[in-house]
DNA sequence: TACGCAGTTCCAGTCAGTGGAACTCTGAGC
DNA sequence: GCTCAGAGTTCCACTGACTGGAACTGCGTA
């Protein structure tokens, strides 16, 4: 669907830093020729999505703001999360779970799993002091700088790491934007986890693939690939355009 | 551009009362072909601005939170306005202004107008106490319920109306869609009004042509509609929907 | 097991969308 | 005041993207 990716494209070209475009703007932005841009920019002015200003520079409307409204009263991450999540533990045959943080715990949000007889077993609600594992991990990196700095003492002391180790571990699972652990909060338990950005691309959640450790062997690389691409998905879903 | 006007055909299904679609609905709300709809959405999903829910209903996706966060950072009514504003001034040949309401008085906020020998005059800035100008009529008539009762008393004695005919005649209004008056503000003076709707269809601004009442007749009818378009072209970009 | 219904895929026809070229309008420089 | 440059706008013939009917799938129900 040509027309109507170009027509989102157009709208992507907006950002905080150039909230105000002329059609040379856009159209050179999306290498687009200048006849196509004006039909389409005129298009979006005409359906009320974009107005334009004295300066004839083009500019989101308010249309966004309701529809915007519209969208944060209905959904709430387990919502987008939850299909996603199950596709991912049909494909893996694992748990897989979504987490938040809060204070100096993480919370589990929601667990789709499949029936095997050996499988991890999480609860929605369930709640626990940052660790090791995977999940905690990433949560952690991702942390803004100030709740970071007065959570990190408290944690290196329990894991037993220097604040400056576990701070090292830190930056590089951001630099490698997942975690992996094995047995880092539980014995016998090994997690996979990426982080799920927002609107204004922090990250509060944790997509995670959980696992007994003795099923872990030679399946990372093909799990990470799978529940990094159910990550994006979420993260688009939240608002994100890291992922695109 | 057909495919892009159904795509935003598709967002506007969505509603504060059904913020939840199934494919069903949204092809038959539109009167589209089942396959056509199911490419729009599928589209629409594969940008990431829908998103699919547990039961396969679509949902606008937090994409437009975004989008809207945007939009409101840059924009304000008078920009949107102004352009729109210089044009009905040059149609007209009249002063344009753009008002809005507060505690017990209204305020210019905006005016464009042209060069001639008699034009009424209003600068960005003025407050008035309300009156039974055209413009004060549509402000008063779209307040909120519990601000209108607060107000009421003040300005119907100040008007040497009883409230029951001030309320009668701000109840025509609503009802009219627009106000008219000839010196009801200030002698000499007559003014064309209409309210501008916002996301959540309030009416905060009211949009005024402004002339020498020796100037006004026979032009209502024929202004009223200039400005009635203009007025729908402001609302859309503020976010409204009544309009189209 | 058969049924019905919602969603999905397929396909051939055609017209909506494309982009190059030509035109207009405005503002700056000479 | 004329010209030029640069932005936006309009025009047009070509073509492949979009359409919608029909057929298929897969799930929940009787």
């Amino acid at each position: 669907m040509r027309s109507l990716s170009r027509a989102f494209a157009v709208l992507d070209c907006f950002s905080a830093s150039a909230p105000k475009l002329t059609l040379q703007e856009i159209s050179g932005q999306l290498g687009l020729a200048k006849s196509t841009t004006f039909r389409l920019l005129a298009a979006l002015e005409e359906l009320g999505y974009l107005v334009r200003l004295e300066d004839q520079k083009y500019c989101l409307s308010l249309q966004f703001a309701r529809l915007g409204a519209l969208a944060q009263g209905t959904l709430d991450v387990c919502q987008i999360a939850r299909p996603i999540m199950q596709d991912l533990a049909r494909i893996s045959h694992e748990s897989v779970t979504l987490f938040t943080s809060e204070d100096e715990d993480f919370i589990c949000l929601d667990v789709c799993t499949i029936s095997a007889p050996l499988m991890v077993v999480h609860r929605p609600g369930e709640r626990a002091p940052h660790s090791l594992g995977a999940a905690s991990l990433v949560l952690m990196a991702y942390l803004p700088e100030d709740s970071l700095r007065t959570l990190l003492p408290t944690v290196a002391r329990r894991v037993r790491h220097s604040r400056r180790e576990l701070k090292s571990i830190l930056a590089n699972v951001k630099r490698q934007q997942y975690a992996v652990s094995h047995g880092g909060s539980i014995p016998g338990i090994s997690a996979l986890s990426v982080p799920l950005f927002g609107p204004d691309d922090s990250a509060r959640y944790s997509l995670n693939i959980v696992m007994p450790t003795v099923r872990a062997r030679n399946r990372i690389a093909p799990l990470l690939t799978s529940l990094r691409k159910a990550g994006r998905k979420i993260s688009t879903g939240l608002g994100s355009r890291l992922a695109l």
